[in-house]
DNA sequence: AATAAATTATACCGATCGGTACAATAAGTC
DNA sequence: GACTTATTGTACCGATCGGTATAATTTATT
């Protein structure tokens, strides 16, 4: 029948922004006032183009997924590196993300995680971030099952509670990135938690 | 000259109670209305024996340090023990804490830390937060400076490194205990943590 | 040009935030 | 008992929270 007025932000870019809030304050300490500053938009515009608050953050954590967290995946799997080059080669990615800034701002979902006991945030924004929480963990079992060289290395044989000391490792990371600590001094701890879990 | 009406509640229980909605919900998250009805006293109780939300949670997390923190202490100087078996009984108390109850809180640093590079802290909070995070760091490698055993098993050689290594698996099973997984599972992740740092 | 549909900006809503004024209550000293 | 001092409960303050009603503006279709 009729068009209307165009949008004149773009959603993408808008989406982004609000990822980089939630990524630095969370979901409860990121206001309505802080994400559309940021995003350069009003408030009626962020309703009509997202919802509410609770959709915002489902949406741009799961931009964050999509586009931060899956970004670090073919270090795991790049052709003619011996594995524990290319699973040391991923960590380190994901770390040197956590390091990145000036003011660096560690892991978007063990940053939200630490909210969603609180009790402060909607059910759907919890089940959202522990699925992401335990992201990790099975891809990384997945890989000690799968790849013929971890499990000649016997990495399988224990594969769950093998990943779950990575996860651990890149989650204690993430929170001393936070505190400004150095992308030598973490590769050191990564280092030391590939040879813990047998690959020295 | 005169005396006056007497304080009808406890100010250490009260201080205790704060503590515990600070670990739970962060400095933010804990309002006023939960952290007064958790300790029984009205606002204007709260303010003049704490002064305010700030000075409260100064003195709710100097409780933490003091009667939670330190309590794990011994264990890392108990007599007739191996090194190894001292740090690992160590490590364990605090994790042990970690996974406590029905709703395990994590740890309250790495809790509140998670908010102190989102800006939403006040100064004195963030500072005694960063210094706490320092505390098992500094701690451990202290010990592997000083302590014969740990000298004559090298880690004295990576003494501020080998600490990082720890206190970093130390606050990622800070976010796994919240994630609900249990004291044996993270007991495998000391003792590989343990083992990568040369303690097999 | 006329009309319909969508986005924009402003200004506001009730609820809750940290913090406080005030009066009533309970204890000490004299 | 009179008086002073401190604590208590209630009721309220301005500011900010997430969210929205309204009206002006911009576009597409006819």
């Amino acid at each position: 029948m009729a068009g209307g007025r165009k949008r004149a932000f773009d959603e993408d870019a808008a989406l982004q922004a609000a990822m980089e809030v939630f990524w630095r304050k969370g979901y409860v300490g990121a206001s309505l006032s802080d994400l559309t500053q940021s995003m350069g938009i009003n408030k009626p515009s962020m309703y009509s183009a997202f919802g509410n608050k609770e959709e915002l953050f489902l949406k741009a954590t799961e931009f964050y997924l999509e586009n931060k967290a899956k970004s670090h995946l073919p270090q795991l799997f790049e052709a003619g590196l011996s594995f524990k080059q290319r699973l040391k080669n991923y960590l380190m990615s994901i770390v040197a993300d956590q390091c990145e800034g000036d003011d660096p701002k560690g892991c978007y979902v063990v940053m939200c995680q630490s909210e969603v006991a609180s009790g402060d945030l909607p059910d759907s924004a919890r089940l959202l971030l522990e699925g992401a929480g335990k992201y990790l963990q099975t891809l990384l079992m997945g890989v000690f099952n799968d790849d013929p060289e971890a499990k000649q290395l016997g990495l399988h044989e224990n594969a769950e509670l093998n990943a779950l000391c990575l996860a651990t490792t890149v989650s204690g990371t993430a929170g001393m990135a936070r505190a400004k600590k150095t992308l030598v001094e973490l590769e050191f701890v990564v280092d030391h938690s590939l040879r813990g879990i047998g690959l020295s």
